[in-house]
RNA sequence: GCGGAUGUAGCUCAUCUGGUAGAGCGCAACCUUGCCAAGGUUGAGGUAGCGAGUUCGAGCCUCGUCAUCCGCUCCA
């Protein structure tokens, strides 16, 4: 039982006592639901984006890269139906301390179609037909409260209502409305795919779980751009690409699941979608969504800013509006995923627990610690450091015996400690142990840096 | 936003019915130690979340506020 509340409770000890993860703003009493990202943490999550680009741009022949802005056009907004269409009318039953949606209450009681009404027409009509709880049967509601998800802020100094901007909420829209720069000015031909990381926000009624929600997010998003009628079978070779990288980046079959969305839960733009949940500390949630959104988002750009978006096959010489499939994965919630597949507690006696962060090289923050076997190599082990420190993130650490520097090493997830000890200086090696075999190997200093980065492959 | 619980040192907690705060771990320095949490000495660190009130006196009582946790509502 691995995954259990109690788990999350020790992740989140864990990082905040190492420096992976702290509450945000602490000194002020903090901020709820924001996080700052300590140097491990911060280190952890470059890691994983860099692993994200390297699968998913580098190494791929669909795709290219994008770093579009937070602020855009509001224009945006009405095309994606963010803006109007997501905004929820609630009202809170003061008997019984259930929440409902205004449009709901009145649909549910009589059938009205409340479609555009304001908040007032629609607490209005609430109060005429005295519309009761459908919970408690009284009718005693609060006011009206409206709950726009995206964040609001201004252009320029004056804070009119014509200089409105929005946060995005999301960061596909910003490979949407490049789509006819990006497939110009690299001359792709479809398909190909559109890759981007990049911070979203939305005002979540209930945020929690430690960082699994979050207003300000970063999502690491991908628009495939395939024909029309081809989208199923890239939906499915997306699907099983983005699941091998979860296993080799670590995450064990058996705490993933592929949950294919039933045709009444689709979006209705969404030709299929399928949700990879992860097996968190407090059940399975959502890791990656991966939807097929056929050429909803595109023709709604189309006809908002007039703009064609049509894509040209050069080969066929027809024209068509391209098919989407996009898999939308959070960083923070990979981060959370990892965090608990590397999460384990070795048992050495009754009395004595181990905390070993089994992370995956690549991902780890240090590759590797010097650890001198005693203070008087100091001089000799700092070269071993600042040779490796050339090519990976290391640590050093000389304070205290060296078990103790290893669990150290152990709880941060460092995958190998070098010790340079007295036999060193005669014969130019060092010990490495593997944190995982616990295994020691004797390497020349010299091949050092070969050695590690060799381990770091895939 | 609603209901419940909580808030004392970096962490985990103690402080008897209100009388000006302690321990363990961790951390730092020195000594010792030479491959998986050794030991010794010394030391840093708290206006008890914050604000107000009651009281001769509040970490302990009251109110407010902020934050956290659990549950409910919601999540394009």
């Amino acid at each position: 039982m691995k995954n259990t509340e109690k788990t999350l409770d020790k992740i989140q000890t864990l990082c905040r006592n190492r420096g992976f993860v702290y509450p945000g703003s602490e000194i002020y009493g903090g901020l709820s639901n924001t996080w700052d990202y300590g140097p491990l943490g911060s280190a952890l999550k470059t890691n994983i984006k860099a692993a994200w680009q390297q699968k998913f741009i580098q190494e791929n022949k669909y795709n290219v890269g994008l770093d579009a802005a937070i602020l855009m056009n509001p224009q945006t907004w009405v095309a994606s139906g963010h803006l109007g269409g997501f905004s929820d009318p609630l009202m809170d039953c003061r008997e019984c301390k259930t929440r409902h949606r205004a449009d709901n209450l009145i649909e549910e009681f009589d059938g009205t179609s409340v479609a555009g009404w304001t908040n007032e027409q629609l607490s209005a009509y609430i109060e005429e037909h005295n519309i009761p709880c459908p919970i408690c049967g009284k009718h005693n509601f609060t006011e009206i409260r409206q709950f726009n998800l995206m964040f609001k802020t201004f252009q320029g100094v004056t804070e009119e209502s014509k200089n409105t901007l929005y946060l995005r909420p999301e960061t596909a829209q910003g490979i949407f409305v490049n789509f006819a720069n990006i497939q110009r000015t690299t001359r792709r031909k479809v398909p190909f795919d559109v890759a981007q990381i990049g911070k979203s926000f939305r005002n979540e009624i209930t945020p929690g779980k430690f960082i699994f929600r979050v207003r300000e997010f970063e999502q690491m998003e991908l628009e495939f751009f395939c024909k029309p009628g081809t989208d199923l079978e890239w939906f499915e070779y997306w699907r099983g690409f983005c699941r091998d990288w979860l296993y080799s980046i670590g995450i064990k079959e058996e705490n993933l699941r592929l949950r294919d969305h039933s045709p009444e839960e689709l979006c209705f733009y969404s030709k299929a979608t399928t949700d990879f949940e992860y097996l968190f500390p407090f059940g399975w949630g959502e890791l990656w969504g991966v939807a097929d959104r056929t050429d909803y988002d595109l023709t709604q750009h189309i006809n908002t800013s007039g703009k064609s978006l049509e894509y040209f096959d050069p080969t066929t010489n027809e024209k068509y509006i391209p098919y989407v499939i996009e898999p939308s994965l959070g960083v923070e919630r990979l981060f959370l995923a990892v965090m608990t597949e590397a999460y384990d507690e070795e048992q050495i006696d009754e009395k004595d627990t181990r905390i070993v962060l089994r992370l995956h090289p690549v991902l780890a923050p240090f590759k590797a610690a010097v650890l001198p076997l005693s203070k008087k190599l100091g001089e000799r082990a700092e070269e071993v450091y600042a040779m490796l420190s050339k090519s990976f993130m290391v640590d050093y650490d000389d304070a205290g015996s060296i078990g103790k520097r290893y669990r150290r090493q152990d709880e941060i997830g460092t995958p190998f400690c070098i010790t340079y000890d007295f036999d060193s200086i005669d014969d130019g090696c060092v010990t490495v142990r593997d944190r995982d075999t616990m295994s020691q190997e004797r390497i020349a200093i010299d091949k050092l840096t070969d050695y590690i980065a060799e381990k770091l492959k895939f």
